[in-house]
DNA sequence: CTGAAAGCGCTTACAG
DNA sequence: CTGAAAGCGCTTACAG
């Protein structure tokens, strides 16, 4: 009822939005007033103070970020730039920034590139031409342009998963190689000599370091390699598993690059009747959900893809915050969890 | 070089920002020419076109998308509700809805309420200064009054699997009745009697659609009922399912409600060494990337999710675009695809 | 076809 | 502590 009162009842879509100055003439102060007790950045009379608020509650005023914003010179917001948000590692990543950022009181702009280095470049001048204050980004080949004009222009960017080629960049990483070893060692371990790799695209750092770390692997032990290229995506990784099922011989154990490939390995192998386990030891690079869900239950590095995302954003809100200019660089280690798809050769038997 | 030779090269951080004003400066014109060739709404001579886009390239300018949008009232983005993207069903809805917006030519405003009516109201209200055209929103319990303040600032909201309040908001549903006594009739086909459901919290609408759709196919079968309370979470649905297997006497099948509850099913099932298919049939309402990947694989039932998302983007840009006023509600069917996890009875024995 | 001018809704030195 | 005024970078009637 009392909302009926007010002289210009604001009802239906056409309703004139209102502004500060309306608060204002309700108030009896200046537009300049109302907007210091908004920010709260300056100090304002106690009573005129509680006189502005209750005139804001009776217009059931709404500030407008927009103006905000545009007054500002940025938005509240940061950009988010990965290839796939269907990618689990994605999907949790994005959930943590997501979490992140509105605790910080900043929005979150989701972009998705899938690995398309045109749809990157037009996700990062969009992200420039929205003034957002900074993005987090896990970047597709080249694009590097791009992100210099972000940084150019004053946003500040973390490189996620992957570096981009700006030294001002900051980074979060994973240490791919390591990853890539210990998989390979722990297989070594159970007694296997004939390993495969469902590997990456080399293009993509996290592809050739993991590749290398395998080969690494392999060669300390004197073994040959056997890599096949399954492009980090399902239908890519039941290729390549395919490939490695028709090297001859047979290797005897698989290390899987990443989560999505391993669903392609898994189908590849379910189509060929090979059981994982008894036939075919598998250690895959990533741990989703559905890693111990699926019988067996496959061993798995994971990367603390949580800690990984706070730690983009600590790293974002240090330089907008506290004007941070050196870039950091910080690295994370995979965890290794046996469950049972890796087993010991000899137990096997 | 040419970059270089700039009177006011911008370079470092805190480089001044191009505007429509040195555009205009450089090329002769007005900043309302500029603004014209930049929106392409009026026409311009050929040769002043030109000149214009010719400068705009040598000072290398970003039009402020802030700036555009507060001039025109609103953003060019829409705005995604949902309680979390790390339930597949909605990582799928908004990698599609991310997908239709960026062809549209508008970006996307993630927003996960965790269902959590405060967040879901931060984030509405959010939405609202923010100025977005639309919003997308899988509403949880209550959130009534900020939609509607949405729709009052000339917003336009589509309801996504689950309706609002607000009858001018358009809806974009599945047939969870339909689905849950499907589900059950399938069970019952197959020879079961005692069939548990592991249902979603009732005070959601598609948690009590489903429970009632559960129980109209046992009554109609003239079978006791017996649903426990999953709140569709993982642990919810592990703890349901511990209850249903409490029961005397257990239930021989099962019908879970949803994708996140069915892993907690799972969880259950293997720590009481129960086997799926032989000793409890499971169906799955969802159908998530995995449910082939486990082991047996489950039957389910998909909802077209990408198909609904489109759908809701349709219904969104009918309203922005063609100024479409009356509401649209728009059903959508499940589809049952039988896998090992449901077996007749009879074979099983 | 083009320009001068007003204005979108804020914030922030600058005075007082 | 408070107000008048300028300005963020655009767009769009209004004239011509």
């Amino acid at each position: 009822m009392s909302k009926e009162q007010d002289g210009d009842s604001a009802q239906g879509r056409a309703s004139r939005r209102v502004s500060i100055r309306q608060v204002a003439e309700r108030a009896g102060v200046s537009s300049a007033t109302v907007s210091r007790v908004l920010t709260g950045s300056a100090n304002v009379r106690g009573s005129v103070r509680d006189r502005v608020l209750a005139a804001m509650q009776e217009l059931n005023y709404r500030p407008n970020r927009l103006a905000q914003s545009l007054r500002r010179q940025h938005a509240q917001m940061i950009g988010i730039v990965v290839s796939d948000i269907e990618n689990p590692h994605f999907t949790e990543m994005v959930r943590a920034v997501e979490d992140g950022a509105f605790r910080r009181g900043f929005r979150v702009l989701l972009c998705n590139t899938d690995e398309d280095p045109e749809k990157q470049a037009a996700y990062l001048q969009m992200l420039e031409a929205e003034r957002v204050v900074g993005v987090i980004v896990s970047p597709c080949a080249s694009g590097s342009e791009e992100v210099s004009a972000l940084i150019d222009s004053g946003i500040d960017v973390v490189a996620f998963d992957r570096v981009v080629e700006d030294p001002r960049a900051d980074a979060v990483l994973a240490n791919n190689f390591d990853a890539a070893q210990l998989a390979t060692n722990h297989l070594i371990e159970q007694g296997h000599t004939r390993i495969g790799l469902v590997g990456g695209s080399v293009e993509v750092a996290t592809g050739a370091e993991r590749l290398r770390g395998y080969q690494a692997a392999m060669a300390s032990a004197g073994l040959e390699p056997l890599a096949a290229d399954g492009g980090f995506r399902i239908e890519g990784g039941e290729l390549a598993t395919g490939a490695l099922l028709r090297a001859y011989p047979r290797p005897s154990a698989i290390v899987v690059a990443n989560n999505l490939m391993t669903i392609g390995t898994l189908r590849a192998l379910r189509a060929a009747s090979i059981a994982v386990r008894t036939e075919m030891a598998l250690v895959a690079i990533d741990d989703p959900f559905w890693a111990d869900l699926v019988e067996p239950p496959i061993t798995a590095l994971a990367q603390p893809v949580r800690e990984m995302a706070e730690s983009a954003l600590t790293l974002l809100f240090e330089r907008i915050e506290n004007n941070r200019t050196e870039p950091k660089r910080i690295s994370f280690d995979f965890q290794l969890t046996v469950r049972q798809s890796s087993h010991s050769l000899a137990r096997a038997r």
